[in-house]
DNA sequence: CAGTATCTTGACGTGTACGTCACCTAATGG
DNA sequence: CCATTAGGTGACGTACACGTCAAGATACTG
């Protein structure tokens, strides 16, 4: 077992692939979700693969309107000590919470998808000739 | 076929029923996507039953985090003429798009769930006494 | 008929998530 | 050797989505 695989990446190679600017990602830092290794002379931020994971799921967070506290703590969920027991358990069971969540996002999105194929197929029938879809 | 249903709210009833507040009621109306009607000597708002399920689907559309813009626009294209037959055809065309914009959203939740789940999985091993669940 | 409740319209304040400088420090290339 | 490039730290600015008064009109209630 080797101490760490040297995949390092900038920032901006990470904004780059990722489509946002370096100063996301140190906004990200100031609020404690990444903590990047630094070069000793430099200070320059270098970025691992678990770094990049961080961002990765950060962002998806984001995307799906979380903000930035509640993604520190769903981060954190998977950063537990797995020495602890009862930590690891207190994890799994926030995490089956999370999980929840999640299903009841997919369900509501599923609902919302089924109302626009409502609302297409009404539009279909209307132009086929129908005069009107409405109840 | 009767002009209009008599259920009227008042920006309270919404208000309550959503947990939220009249301010936030009036500023998707400042915004543009909601036009409620006014009393004609108070001036006070009176939402009807499509008034309240445009704002469901407004805080739907905030849950998951879009903009108002957008969600004005996604409003608006649920409301065309049902005789300007071409503007229909681009309603269809337009909504195919955010259908698959939602499939897209569907995927990745469903990804998220997935890796969390591996997470619950490689928790639970440990727990169980197989020492650590890392590759 | 005074008091309380509910609505109205401003208007200014606030938290979040960055954008956008300015200014400074290495490393590199002609 | 000097300019360009990439990164660093403040620090102030900004867009969005409201929160939070203030001040006034109207309506019901004991």
């Amino acid at each position: 077992m080797d101490a760490s695989k040297q995949t390092i990446y900038t920032i901006a190679d990470l904004a780059a692939e990722f489509g946002i600017t370096p100063r996301a990602i140190r906004y990200y830092e100031e609020m404690g979700l990444l903590t990047p290794q630094r070069s000793q002379e430099t200070q320059q931020r270098l970025y691992d693969r678990s770094d990049r994971a961080r961002l990765k799921l950060i962002l998806r967070g984001r995307r799906f309107g979380f903000g930035l506290k509640e993604i520190k703590e769903l981060l954190n969920l998977y950063r537990v000590d797995t020495g602890e027991k009862e930590q690891m358990r207190r994890a799994i069971e926030y995490g089956d919470k999370h999980i929840a969540e999640v299903d009841e996002m997919i369900r509501e999105l599923q609902e919302t998808k089924e109302e626009m194929l409502e609302f297409r197929r009404r539009f279909e029938r209307i132009l086929a000739g129908e005069e009107d879809g409405a109840k």
